[in-house]
DNA sequence: CGCGTTTGACCTGCGC
DNA sequence: GCGCAGGTCAAACGCG
């Protein structure tokens, strides 16, 4: 299925095609990939893999990745909640399980390229996430309808000007040409900005804020199909400094230089579970602002 | 009118 | 068994 090729490239390309685009090449350029999950192929051989970071490497690590659009959730939502109707008042509960057996992919980005993503999410959610002052967003693909595609997005607290990214599931459909409709993206209503980031994260927070929306309304401005194999070849560029770190499902994305820092944190990560980044998580000023930044994040896309 | 964001409530998983 | 924290849902609201 050439379908699934695109998948996880795809999600990767969303977090790592923009690293190139970033003007804030910093420590955080780099990209964390983290694979998690346990019906998942085991590291094709990660030690091997380790700074080779070759493409067929990563294809076969990525594979099982692409697993069956169909089956890529067990998460009978529409059709179980139809099955078995309840109470308007009571939430259908069937089809909800907190954690299938979900595949995810976790990446750091430069804040400036969260709005490069070329698939278009919708927000649905948004937590504050314990020990955390910043809260986490969560989206889905609003490509496609039957899309399960989910990405959280967090800021990074240890670097503002970057944003983790995970990225659940694979869309069943193909990178759209163009971004859903802009219509409504928005809905500024920032009579008092999130809460008052931390001092570095301010910084990062006023450029994030002016820029990014992580629904990345990409329109027109930016997502031609010559576009998206330069992205694609970009995010080709990026796997290729894919690293492994450990034996556990866990990459990094990037230069080894830029793995510094965040590198350790990350590599913190457990397996399956959420990341423990306890300490770093983000703020959301493209969360919650994220509204009127449509053209914004239009704007940065195109500009990336 | 359609779609996306916001936000509070609800639900589930997990640890104690 | 209880409580906590994370994840998801859905209504309300706003914009193009």
């Amino acid at each position: 299925m050439e379908g699934n090729d695109w998948d996880l490239f795809a999600v990767v390309r969303g977090c790592g095609g923009q690293k190139k685009c970033s003007a804030s090449a910093s420590a955080a350029d780099s990209l964390y990939v983290s694979t998690s999950e346990v019906e998942m192929n085991p590291l094709p051989d990660a030690s091997s893999s380790r700074r080779s970071g070759r493409f067929e490497e990563l294809e076969e690590f990525f594979k099982p990745f692409f697993s069956n659009p169909q089956q890529q959730q067990q998460k009978p939502s529409p059709a179980a909640a139809a099955a078995a109707p309840v109470a308007p008042t009571i939430r259908a509960r069937l089809p909800r399980r907190r954690r299938p057996p979900q595949k995810k992919v976790v990446c750091q980005v430069p804040a400036d390229s969260v709005s490069s993503d070329v698939w278009a999410w919708r927000k649905y959610g948004q937590k504050p996430i314990k020990g955390s002052p910043y809260p986490r967003g969560y989206y889905r693909c609003s490509s496609s309808k039957g899309c399960l595609a989910r990405k959280q997005m967090e800021r990074s607290r240890t670097d503002p000007g970057t944003f983790i990214i995970t990225y659940t599931a694979e869309h069943n459909h193909p990178v759209p040409t163009h971004r859903n409709s802009l219509a409504g993206s928005t809905r500024h209503k920032l009579p008092s900005p999130p809460p008052p980031p931390p001092p570095a994260a301010a910084a990062a927070s006023a450029a994030a804020a002016g820029e990014r929306s992580p629904t990345t309304p990409l329109t027109a401005s930016a997502s031609t199909e010559e576009e998206e194999e330069e992205e694609e070849e970009e995010g080709m560029l990026l796997v290729e400094d894919m690293e492994v770190i450990g034996e556990d499902d866990f990459l990094i994305v990037g230069d080894g230089a830029a793995a510094d820092a965040p590198a350790k944190s990350l590599a913190a990560f457990d397996d399956d579970d959420d990341i423990g980044f306890d300490d770093r998580f983000f703020a959301e000023p493209w969360l919650s602002s994220s509204s009127n930044n449509s053209s914004n994040a239009a704007a940065a896309a195109g500009g990336n």
